[in-house]
DNA sequence: AAAATTAGCTGATGAATGTCATGTTTTAAC
DNA sequence: GTTAAAACATGACATTCATCAGCTAATTTT
């Protein structure tokens, strides 16, 4: 019964002002409180599988979470992050389709909140500003999508490299050190960038030969965030 | 004063219920009438300006559109098309971020309604069917985002080359003689499938020569659509 | 602790595909 | 109708990058 302690309640989550749930009162956030499940999981373990029906959203509450397709050949390909506060499931919930993608826990206890259906329908259509939060995020995700497929279809693999670094330190943030704030294999990281797992080693030891990153197993620092920058083709 | 005379109204619109709009009352269809503005475009003609703000959202009436964004070497990479019945610029206004993408009309005579936002933001919180109308909508288009990306990251040229004659085929139909609907240049096919156009006239020269399509200028015909569908290596 | 598995690394090689050059055809402009 | 411009086509070549093989280091399992 070690994790009944650790059990988490909306009323007193943290993340609830960075989230979606930000713009519910208090007597909802009870409501929701009081129907959410919750789960445990440890690295690697599957929260959802692709092609699945979803009947809810997930929330996370502690942990990170990668959300991924399988391709043509059984590969995987990594197309967003979530950390506490990001809720996953939605898009598949609002359009009534299979979940589009896989969730999976990057580190041990990760903890997920489970919302019910109804729930999230009822709050949308009694309460504008949820309704909002959840158009806005969809329309945000369609438009960090159309510029991923941009970089996709346009930048060589150094460039693709280089600017996923980035967005992982706008993700997940960095630490006095510089390092990024989430450890990623490389083969997951070939997964995000769209290249073989050997082309990310390769490029990890350039990047770093070049004073641009430093690596010490999982762990990257980002040593020279402008140079990447410029590496990475980015102008805005 | 041509062109007042095929002025078109919501009322009488034929693509009204194929589109977002079918969620509207005649009440509503009215003020929507009322408060749109109509523009007509000749083949290439941008609608809106990746970048820019935007005041409300656009409905195709007639004729086609292509979304694209500008990429790292000014190439252009088509994100998206739309036809008679079909919105954009609803992203950007719903995120109220800039437009992630230009439109431009693919055809002579392409008329396009403006309708501004505050009628669509008061429609949203009035109608509760109309709002999940664009839940729906976006949560399926970041679907499709997502299989774009997993097959840009992971299919070769040829199988994407495949995939989009497939894909312009499910979105414009084809006529008697399965000829795909829309015409477009070697260069926005290769826009599409993110490579150069020469590799997209070779690859065209190959599914003729294998009898998968017959080829007349910017006509494509699909001679053997399971045929295209095994080189797109697609499974669903 | 030993064995086994997984992850990380490096070099060699070849295939896919982008680039460049050039010519031809089609379309648009005058 | 002639000229100019754009689109299409093809060959030669260069480059990027994936694949394969083999090896070492780090984890995990037994």
């Amino acid at each position: 019964m070690k994790n009944q302690k650790e059990f988490p309640s909306c009323k007193t989550c943290g993340t609830k002002h960075l989230s979606v749930f930000c713009a519910l009162n208090n007597e909802q956030v009870e409501e929701i409180d009081n129907s959410k499940g919750c789960n445990f999981y440890n690295k690697g373990q599957v929260v959802f599988h692709e092609g699945n029906r979803t009947n809810g959203i997930y929330c996370i509450n502690k942990g990170k979470v990668k959300l991924f397709q399988i391709g043509a050949e059984g590969k995987e390909q990594i197309i967003r992050f979530a950390k506490p506060g990001d809720v996953v499931g939605y898009r598949a919930l609002l359009s009534e389709e299979p979940l589009s993608a896989s969730a999976a826990a990057l580190e041990d206890d990760t903890t997920i909140c489970f919302i019910p259906r109804d729930q999230i329908f009822s709050m949308i259509t009694q309460n504008p500003n949820f309704n909002f939060k959840f158009l806005k995020m969809l329309s945000h995700e369609l438009g960090e999508a159309a510029k991923i497929i941009t970089d996709l279809a346009q930048k060589p693999v150094r460039e693709r490299l280089a600017e996923t670094l980035l967005i992982l330190k706008d993700t997940f943030d960095m630490d006095e050190e510089k390092n990024i704030q989430v450890k990623l294999s490389r083969e997951e990281l070939a997964n995000i960038v769209g290249t073989a797992t050997e082309s990310v080693i390769r490029l990890l030891s350039e990047f770093k030969k070049d004073k641009l990153i430093a690596v010490e197993g999982r762990n990257i620092k980002l040593l020279n965030i402008p140079g990447l920058t410029r590496v990475a083709n980015v102008f805005e």
